[in-house]
DNA sequence: ACCGTCACG
DNA sequence: ACGTACGTGACGGTT
């Protein structure tokens, strides 16, 4: 693969020598290629890296506390009205907030399901998905999501994020780790500014809050169009899929065309949203159960969801069955900056410990690899922003997206250069897409 | 310090 | 026959 890296490629010594070679000589230079691979990655990716995250952090982002502060007051009222109505309903004075209570009261007083699911440690379960699956049984399993889900809010985020406010700047400064996650992800904690809610409407308003340094600036948001999936597209090699990256207008929907035969026109939101799910489920490395459990169908309708997916794209089942089995031969798996997952269980004779570590053999590759991309993008775009002389600043990585302070007079300037070089960070067989939004807060610019 | 839960990609 | 999808971090409750 060709790669268009910036600052310009470390030099080796050439081991590529046409000779005849021993094989134990051949076995030798084979290693050390390999180790160059890292030592390329380290010098190429990840130094060049370091300096980059140390200005996120350094810069901050700024924070409307007032827009926090009146958002707390809202959400602690209707809090608090929640959880007198699930007391009044269960007839019990008791701490909402506690698992523990909480499943005694449903499963022991209120008797809602005389199978209720225990955890590991004896106590009942009382998971969003448990409790998704009672919500008909009795209205005060609705109240009890609310209640967790605005509690989260509160606690988490909105209450939370005004306290990591630096007296000097005046802004958040995140701590990004760049050698904590297996896959070669940035993590981010103290806050963790990789975890901002935008799922649902109450959740997203948070957003609002992270706002431009000053009124020169603006919110800049550019975010990879399903990275993940056009790496697997490349990776596996696969003609259907690559070809309806190259050519469908969208791929989820060109996904549920092939798998359930029929023209693009015909297929339903239900098959679109389907196959949506199958897509995800091929990144994590599918099982027919696990699927099964996700869309709410039978295992055997999931094996043949499952089995129309691999048909449609032959080239993804060779792809995974090729990774599981260099897993077991070397005990690692690479992407495509050769950056290693070590999958030390992939030869257990413990099936449930085996079976994760297979899991890991199909997605640390793609994962690790859409991790090679955005971390190449954001040195590409360091280096250029530098070369113009831009004063516009990049914030925050969320793992497919990057945020910046854009300096208003410098939007366009900002936005040529983050197409172009997070759209070239790699050449792969499909497009790489980017989608941009500009605003007065993160809300708005995504 | 651990567990259960839930926020994100 | 197992038990279910991959990767993280923060919070409150409990031990």
């Amino acid at each position: 693969m060709s790669l268009l890296l910036e600052p310009e490629p470390v030099k080796h010594d050439s081991f590529c020598e046409e000779t005849i070679l021993s094989l134990e000589l051949k076995h030798e230079l084979e290693t050390k290629m390999k180790e160059n691979n890292l030592i390329d990655l380290f010098y190429n990716i990840e130094m060049p890296l370091l300096s980059i995250l140390a200005d996120m952090e350094f810069a901050g982002v700024s924070i409307d506390v007032p827009t926090l502060k009146e958002y707390a007051i809202v959400l602690n009222e209707e809090v608090d009205g929640i959880e007198k109505e699930i007391k009044e309903m269960a007839g019990v004075d008791f701490n909402v907030a506690s698992p523990k209570q909480l499943g005694e009261v449903l499963f022991d007083t209120m008797e809602l399901d005389s199978k209720a699911k225990k955890t590991k440690s004896g106590q009942y379960s009382t998971s969003e998905a448990v409790l998704s699956k009672l919500k008909g049984k009795h209205e005060i399993i609705q109240k009890i999501l609310d209640f967790r889900s605005l509690k989260k809010l509160i606690s988490t985020y909105v209450e939370a994020l005004p306290t990591y406010i630096n007296e000097k700047s005046g802004r958040i400064h995140t701590s990004f780790k760049q050698a904590e996650a297996a896959t070669g992800r940035l993590s981010s904690i103290n806050p963790n500014i990789q975890n901002i809610p935008i799922r649902t409407p109450q959740g997203r308003y948070v957003r609002k809050a992270f706002i431009p340094s000053d009124e020169n600036h603006t919110f800049l948001s550019a975010d990879y169009s399903q990275v993940e999936l056009r790496l697997m597209a490349h990776m596996s090699e696969d003609k259907a899929m690559i070809d309806a990256f190259n050519h469908a207008a969208d791929f989820h929907q060109a996904t549920a065309a092939k798998i359930y035969k029929l023209p693009i026109e015909e297929v339903s939101k239900d098959m679109r949203s389907r196959a949506k799910t199958a897509n995800f489920g091929i990144i994590y490395g599918i099982s027919a159960w696990g699927l099964a459990e996700r869309l709410g169908i039978s295992r055997k309708e999931g094996k043949e969801l499952i089995t129309g997916y691999f048909e449609s794209y032959p080239g993804v089942k060779l792809f995974m069955d090729k990774s599981v089995e260099v897993a077991r031969k070397d005990e690692f798996v690479e992407t495509v900056m050769n950056r290693r997952r070590y999958l030390k269980d992939i030869n257990s004779s413990n099936a449930i410990v085996r079976s994760v570590a297979e899991r890991n053999a199909i997605n640390a590759p793609v994962q690790g690899s859409a991790a090679d991309v955005i971390k190449l993008a954001m040195i590409g775009i360091s280096n250029r922003m530098k070369a113009e002389g831009l004063k516009s600043k990049m914030l925050i990585q969320v793992h497919d997206e990057l945020n910046f302070d854009c300096l208003k007079s410098e939007l366009d300037q900002m936005k040529l250069i983050l197409r172009e070089e997070m759209e070239n960070a790699v050449k792969i067989s499909v497009p790489l897409t980017v989608d941009m939004g500009v605003g007065e807060n993160w809300l708005q610019a995504h």
